[in-house]
DNA sequence: TGCTTGACCGACG
DNA sequence: ACGTCGGCCAAGC
C-alpha cells in the first residue's frame, strides 16, 4: 500500500469499511484492515476504532477478533454493550464465541478476477 | 529520539 | 484448548 497515506486517510478508509458491515454480521480486525487495503495490519483497525469520533456512529461492535470473540474484558461495559447489540441483531454466542461460518461478513469482491 | 503499548494474528509447542 | 512468540505499526510518553 501507499506509504504516503496520512493516518487520517488510513482511519477514514477503515471507518468506511466498518460502516459497510451489515446488521447481524461480523468482521475481524484483520478482515476490515485487508478490505481497506492494509493486509496483515489488524492493529490499524483497532487503532482506527480507538480514534473514531462517536458522531460517526460506527457499528464498532460488529468488529471482533479472529477467535470469534469480543476483544474486551468479560466484565467490562464495552463487552456487555457489544454483546447485547449483536444478540439484538440475531447473532448467537456459543461459549463466548461467534460462528464465522454463519455470521462472517462476505463482501462482494470489488474487482472480480476472471481467467 | 527511543522504548513501550495496544479493541490483533498466525504459527507452534 | 491454551500460552508464547514474532511480526506489525502508529501513539504516547
Amino acid at each position: 500500500m501507499s506509504a504516503s497515506l496520512s493516518n487520517e486517510q488510513r482511519h477514514a478508509r477503515i471507518w468506511a469499511v466498518i460502516k459497510r458491515i451489515p446488521r447481524g454480521r461480523v468482521a475481524t480486525y484483520g478482515q476490515v484492515a485487508a478490505e481497506a487495503g492494509f493486509v496483515k495490519q489488524p492493529r490499524l483497525t483497532a487503532q482506527a476504532l480507538r480514534h473514531a469520533p462517536d458522531t460517526l456512529e460506527l457499528p464498532w461492535y460488529r468488529v471482533i477478533n479472529a477467535q470469534g470473540k469480543l476483544s474486551f474484558p468479560l466484565d467490562s461495559e464495552a463487552y456487555r454493550r457489544a454483546r447485547s447489540q449483536l444478540e439484538a441483531e440475531g447473532v448467537i454466542f456459543v461459549r463466548g464465541k461467534v460462528d464465522f461460518e454463519i455470521y462472517r461478513w462476505r463482501p462482494r469482491s470489488a474487482a472480480p478476477v476472471l481467467d
